[in-house]
DNA sequence: ATGGTTTCTGGAAACCTTTCCAATTTAATC
DNA sequence: GATTAAATTGGAAAGGTTTCCAGAAACCAT
């Protein structure tokens, strides 16, 4: 009853290798050769090969491919949440790529978790990728750091720099913008300047907290430690500290939010406070949310452009899979001046 | 000099199923069983396979699993764009309910390209991928369906309807939302109400475009077709139709946007114009740009949660690959009134 | 004990390629 | 025309697993 695998009559199946080289009359050895675009080929092979594999419609299989050659011609991409849109953005480019490269990339969320996150990169070792882009959740869990030097593949990292790794790194340059934003806020009249952002232990946040202090030294202006607050990039601490610092005795008199969960979080309970942000207050932002430039109070950014970390992150990993050495790539960040930074100077 | 690789001695490759199986003394076939959980295993045999495989740190390749097997544990997402916030909270919920089950997911972009879109398909089919989840350009463009339907898999697409396809669908109830909005804009005293979405080959703006004109219909107003535009999707779309709407001689008074991108694009436009959406204008956007009920103007909004389509498209692929039958799941949409409504009616 | 199930295990084929090696053909040189 | 080198091709192994089939062992009832 059922069609019987037969190698004259049309079959159900896709054509395979043999197929093919049965159709050809060659051997399937010379079918790989030709289609792989092996030098050591006659034009008369070719044209027979290329005959007989357009007659069948023969595609290769690609699981065989990367089980047989080792390349899975797969990337991870590990963020810590793919619907932030700054991660969005990156993604977009990196996949627009990788795609033209002819490699396609693999997408995973680690929550905000560093276990769910050693566990990913676990999955994607045992997957086979051969390259591996991430933005860490933290740089310095044990955990991470031995799923990452397990993981036999070129690895790009956003903005991080794990030691004792040979990783590439694209890392931004915080330390510019974040001084460029303070110093303008010193500059307008603000003192009273709060900072929330993610975890010292990730290198940004260090370093845009010596951008923050080195502003306040060069003004000569005592640093306001009460109203620096760093613990997670999320938005729920973003909001919590928020409310915390503007419900103090002494609240700040601007806000400097570190990254784009921060700011969605700070302007959440600014609306719970009825605090218009860039009126009642100074604002500025890490990284742009989508539309910052055409909302209303044309909120101030310490910006970086995040198509071009995409673009990079692809072009490093895919130098990376030609062998050559890991590199460190430096973003610059701007400061965009806009109306929210003289907020509550009235 | 190279070490050999060698039963007895340690190697630096990773173990595989024969090694365990020598090291337990047992068949390869045997490995397999205990690993996969297959009934018919002794708890002696059990437990010496877990301690062979303990010891030697077993992990089973992916690649020849799949090979073997037939299923890649990889689901396939196409969407037209990943930076795009609604896609992306799509994206993220539908990975973490996938990651779950054991699934990963394979994103590509579109670049709202009807060609590159069919090539995406067909290097998934070549990749051998479990399932498909996808929101198409276009929903009859004949290439389109062609590797759709070559696509052996089980396949959800999200707001679109192809005909003749054994898919299953996530349809938003896009008349209800718009033909809301339409009617409260009417109740306003908006009349010169304008209309700019995508195209109408694909299903949702058919359907929105209904519940405009019922609207309409209802309330006894004439249709001003001269006001809908139909277009594309993207930005630069909605910019340019925006900025031609607001320039002719008897402009609109109100605009609905129907989608993320083309809000986007409108917002441009009236930051060139010098208009203000919301206050010299009524406005109500189709889909939520995240943060759009904190920031300023409060902008009214048809919403339908992308957290419950992503978490939806999943399940409903997971159901699928158990053997399920397709199945369409409607999603609501909600007018949600806020103060861009009632703009430029003072 | 015997016959008949049921449970468990081992061996080998199969999945579909790539790649190595050896063999053959062709070209080149004297 | 013989000899050597180069180009091309075929055959078979290898990559690491799952799964089918048959055989062995254990169990049960008579």
């Amino acid at each position: 009853m059922t069609p019987k695998k037969s190698s004259t009559s049309a079959r159900q199946q896709p054509a395979n290798i043999h197929d093919v080289a049965e159709r050809a009359g060659v051997a399937i050895s010379s079918i790989s050769r030709v289609l792989s675009g092996h030098p050591d080929v006659s034009d008369r092979m070719r044209a027979k090969v290329e005959a007989a594999a357009a007659e069948l419609g023969y595609e290769p299989d690609f699981t065989a491919q990367s089980l047989r050659s080792g390349a899975t011609k797969t990337i991870g991409f590990i963020v810590r949440d793919i619907s932030n849109p700054f991660f969005g953005v990156i993604a977009q480019k990196c996949e627009q790529e990788l795609r033209k490269a002819g490699y396609s990339m693999l997408v995973m969320n680690s929550d905000g978790d560093t276990e769910t996150e050693a566990a990913n990169i676990k999955l994607l070792r045992r997957r086979k990728i051969d390259g591996l882009i991430a933005s860490l959740v933290a740089e310095d869990a044990p955990k991470l750091k031995a799923a990452l030097s397990e993981l036999k593949a070129p690895v790009v990292l956003i903005d991080r720099e794990v030691k004792g790794l040979n990783a590439s790194a694209i890392i931004g340059n915080h330390h510019q913008g974040v001084h460029d934003a303070v110093a303008d806020l010193l500059r307008l009249g603000h003192r009273r300047i709060a900072f929330v952002s993610g975890s010292t232990r990730v290198f940004i946040t260090r370093d845009r907290l010596q951008g923050f202090e080195d502003a306040f030294n060069e003004a000569g202006v005592k640093i306001p430690s009460d109203l620096i607050s760093l613990g997670t990039f999320d938005a729920e601490f973003g909001e919590t500290e928020t409310l915390r610092l503007f419900n103090l005795k002494n609240p700040p008199t601007a806000l400097l939010a570190g990254g784009i969960g921060t700011t969605s979080g700070a302007m959440r309970a600014w609306q719970k406070l009825g605090i218009r942000p860039g009126k009642d207050i100074g604002f500025v932002a890490i990284d742009e949310w989508p539309l910052f430039d055409v909302f209303g109070e044309q909120i101030s950014s310490v910006y970086r452009d995040p198509a071009e970390i995409g673009r990079s992150s692809a072009e490093i990993i895919l130098q990376s899979l030609k062998g050559d050495k890991p590199q460190n790539i430096l973003v610059e960040t701007t400061y965009m001046p806009r109306e929210s930074s003289a907020g509550g100077l009235a």
